[in-house]
DNA sequence: AACGTTATTGACTGCTTGGTCTAGAACCGT
DNA sequence: ACGGTTCTAGACCAAGCAGTCAATAACGTT
């Protein structure tokens, strides 16, 4: 019926997503952006809107991946504490390789949740289900007796939250990425784990470096 | 000899960090500065040479404000391990308030430094200096027998970076203030605190809501 | 092969940007 | 009160910005 686009609108997402997470929404021009994903200008304004609508979908997009991420941590064949180790040490270095620029998730969360509602709220409701995946998969590792029961949760939940958000900041910076695993080996110890879990870890943190 | 300046250098500098903590560095125009600091767009360029001077001028001034902050807490007549806790609760409660933004210099270091290696380096270093007070808290409470001695001190410096830095991004957001005062508690289960410890922290965690 | 529909192209527009220039105002030491 | 120096005020500039428009190209259907 009518002339097919000539782009992927999925690709176009993911190279925006690139060049944003990048450069952040005001730092990044719209004639980058057409250079970046490689359409014309009225292209992107017919599919996507403008600018701003652009990026939303690609923030949306990085939003729904970094929630997967952690999803991730509730299947498995290891057992769970060593898949919540494992997603530490993951995003360790993740955050720790060179010149990888926080993921457009954090980087719109500090760059416009003050002035955008919808940026913001979008970013805690992400948080609130990272931190519900993270208490469920703690929640399973006490049910194997590899956490004390008495633990909370929901407050290890929302603490992992914010260490693995640290380690993406510090990770900007150009931190180590052996700094990094530090980090996350360190956090493990605020969780009460058993003498099973313990066994269940293993002593060997491997070798990340 | 001449007309004397009618402002005050350190003020105009305090307000355009203010400007650029709430709107980022490509995100805030000149204009806006003008307005933000009242003087004139030639005294602007007389005093400190352009926007990108001024807000390494802010960005430097935040950074040793945060820097100071931490630093504080190796001296104080609490014992060290209570004076982590109280900070905890500080950098919670900061991060917690309704509409704050991130502090400038965690905006700055998520936002630049991927493009600009002395914001990187800057920021890079500060977080190794924290690291440094945090840790030389930590083996002032080890000396005192609060914190088991067998802890590594830099280690958990380098923890509490991350939740720190990892509250500021959840506080923006919008996340309460309740849960980062519960990340906050939950990271000082990382620290292997000893019954003397417990002891001087009391059971108190008191009433922040 | 002709048509209707949609995608692409690139010129164009009005506005905002960071930065400069010039003229005049304010101050201090003398 | 005057002169030298510095600060301030506002007009000004070229470049960059997001977004629009009209003309053209490419396709599927019939």
């Amino acid at each position: 019926m009518a002339r097919p686009r000539s782009f992927d609108e999925a690709d176009v997402v993911a190279r925006a997503r690139e060049a944003f997470a990048e450069t952040g929404f005001a730092g990044t021009s719209l004639d980058t952006l057409l250079e970046a994903t490689g359409l014309a200008r009225q292209s992107l304004y017919n599919a996507f809107g403008g600018k701003k609508e652009l990026f939303i979908r690609a923030f949306l997009s990085d939003t729904a991946e970094a929630i997967e991420a952690v999803e991730s941590i509730r299947h498995g064949s290891d057992s769970p504490i060593t898949r919540i180790r494992a997603q530490l040490v993951k995003m360790a270095v993740a955050h720790g390789a060179a010149q990888a620029p926080p993921s457009l998730f954090t980087k719109a969360a500090v760059e416009l949740s003050a002035r955008d509602p919808e940026v913001a709220s979008t970013a805690a409701a992400a948080f609130e289900t990272m931190r519900t995946h993270y208490a469920a998969c703690i929640a399973e590792a006490q049910e194997a007796g590899e956490i004390d029961g008495a633990a909370d949760a929901d407050s290890l939940g929302a603490f992992f939250c914010a260490v693995i958000e640290g380690m993406g900041t510090l990770g900007a910076t150009g931190i180590p990425r052996a700094t990094l695993l530090d980090i996350g080996f360190t956090s493990l110890a605020a969780i009460p784990i058993t003498e099973l879990g313990r066994a269940r870890l293993g002593t060997n943190d491997g070798d990340w470096s």
